[in-house]
DNA sequence: CGACACATGTAACACGTTACATGATTTG
DNA sequence: CAAATCATGTAACGTGTTACATGTGTCG
C-alpha cells in the first residue's frame, strides 16, 4: 500500500504516462527506491479499475492518466492518515524477539544480543552514508532524509532492544536460585 | 514474510498441528496480533512445497507438521537475520513525507505537521496503554514489549519529521526573499 | 440444547515484485 | 551503428488476508 497510494499522490499534480510516473517516483525517493516500470503500469490497471484514475486525452501515441474524483479523495485522506495506525503493523523485528522470548532465556538473550550487535553495526554505516550525503550537497534533500529515517529508526530498534534484555533480566532474576538465568554478555559492555 | 518464519520458528520446539500453531502465535505475541486458523494452513502448504516442513506422524485424527533439516537451517538463520535490511524497506510515513516534499512547500509543511500531530496523539495512547498495561502485572511481557516497541518507533518517526521540518525551512530560507516559505505552525509549538 | 473452543481446510483476492517481450527515439 | 533511454505492456509468482464451509468435542 505504498505504490499504489504513491502513484494517486503523483498524478495529483496532473495527468502523466506509466513511464513518467516510474521516474518521478524514483526522482522524489533520491534515487533509493527504484521501481520496476512493470509495476507502474499493473498498478494504473489497478487503479483504473477502483475508479481512482481514468485515461487523459493522448496527446501522441503514449497513454496518459489522471485522477478521477475519487482519486483525488483518496489522495487527499492519504495526506493526513498515519501509516501504521489500523491495522498496527506486524513488526517483523518485534515478532522475531517475541518469538525468541517465548523460548528458553539464554536464547532470547542471544539473539537480542546478536540483533544488537547488527543494528549498532548498521547504525555505523548508515551514519557514515549520512555524512557522506551531507558532505555532498548535490545529492538532493530525499536521499538525504531516506537516509536519517533510517539511522533513527534504528536507534528506536536498539533503544527497544536493551528494554527487551532488560524485562528477560528481570524476570529472570524474579524467578532467582534454582534455573540460574545465563547472563552472558553484561548489558551496556564496551560496544557503541 | 513474517508469519511463515514465525510458523517456522514455533515448530522449532517440535511438531504441532495447524491451530496449536494459531494459538501459539497469538499467545507468544501477547493476543496482540490475532491470526485467522486459514493463513496458518495455507501457510504450511506453501512451506511444505518449498521443502521447510513435514508431515509428523499423527496421534489422533490430527495433522501434525514438523520441520524438516532445511526448515531447521532456515530458522537458524532467521534467529540471526536483521529484518529490514535487504531490500530496505518501503516505508509509508517516509515516502509520503518525500513525495510531500516533491510538491509545494507550504503543502509539505502542513502534512508535516499534521502527522506530527497526529503521531503524538497515537503516541499519548500508546503510553496509557503502557502504563496499563504496567500496572495489571498479569498482562504478560509480550503485549508490554508491543506497546513499547509502537511507542519507540512513534517517538523516532516525530523526531524525524520534526527533522524534515528543519530541512524544508533551511532550504526554504536559503531560497529566500521572493516566494517567501509559509512557515506555519511554528516548531516546537505549544503541543504536546 | 446451545454456545463456544477446537480442528481442518478451500476459494478468492490484494498488493508487491520480477522477468520477459517489443518497439521508438535519442545520442555517443 | 550500437547502446542507452524512453515507452508500453504481459505473465507469473510470492506473501498476507479474509470469508466461508464443515465437523467434533465440551461445558453450562
Amino acid at each position: 500500500m505504498a505504490v499504489r497510494e504513491g502513484i494517486l499522490a503523483l498524478l495529483a499534480d496532473g495527468p502523466r504516462h506509466g513511464y513518467g510516473l516510474k521516474t518521478s517516483f524514483e526522482r522524489a525517493t533520491g534515487g533509493v527506491w527504484r521501481l520496476n516500470v512493470g509495476q507502474v503500469y499493473t498498478t494504473l490497471e489497478r487503479l483504473e479499475r477502483d475508479g481512482f484514475v481514468a485515461a487523459a486525452p493522448a496527446d501522441d501515441g503514449q497513454r496518459s492518466w489522471r485522477l478521477t474524483d475519487r482519486g483525488r479523495d483518496e489522495v487527499g485522506e492519504w495526506w493526513w492518515a498515519v501509516p501504521g495506525e489500523e491495522p498496527p503493523p506486524r513488526d517483523e523485528l518485534v515478532l522475531k524477539i517475541l518469538l525468541a522470548l517465548s523460548g528458553p532465556p539464554d536464547h532470547a538473550l542471544e539473539v537480542i544480543s546478536r540483533q544488537r550487535d547488527s543494528l549498532l553495526t548498521l547504525l555505523a554505516q548508515r551514519r557514515r552514508e549520512a555524512d557522506r550525503r551531507r558532505r555532498s550537497a548535490g545529492d538532493g534533500l530525499a536521499g538525504h532524509l531516506v537516509v536519517d529515517a533510517l539511522l533513527l529508526r534504528a536507534e528506536a530498534d536498539i533503544r527497544w532492544l536493551d528494554l527487551c534484555e532488560e524485562r528477560v533480566v528481570e524476570a529472570g532474576d524474579a524467578g532467582r536460585s534454582e534455573e540460574p538465568v545465563v547472563r552472558r554478555r553484561s548489558r551496556r559492555g564496551g560496544r557503541r
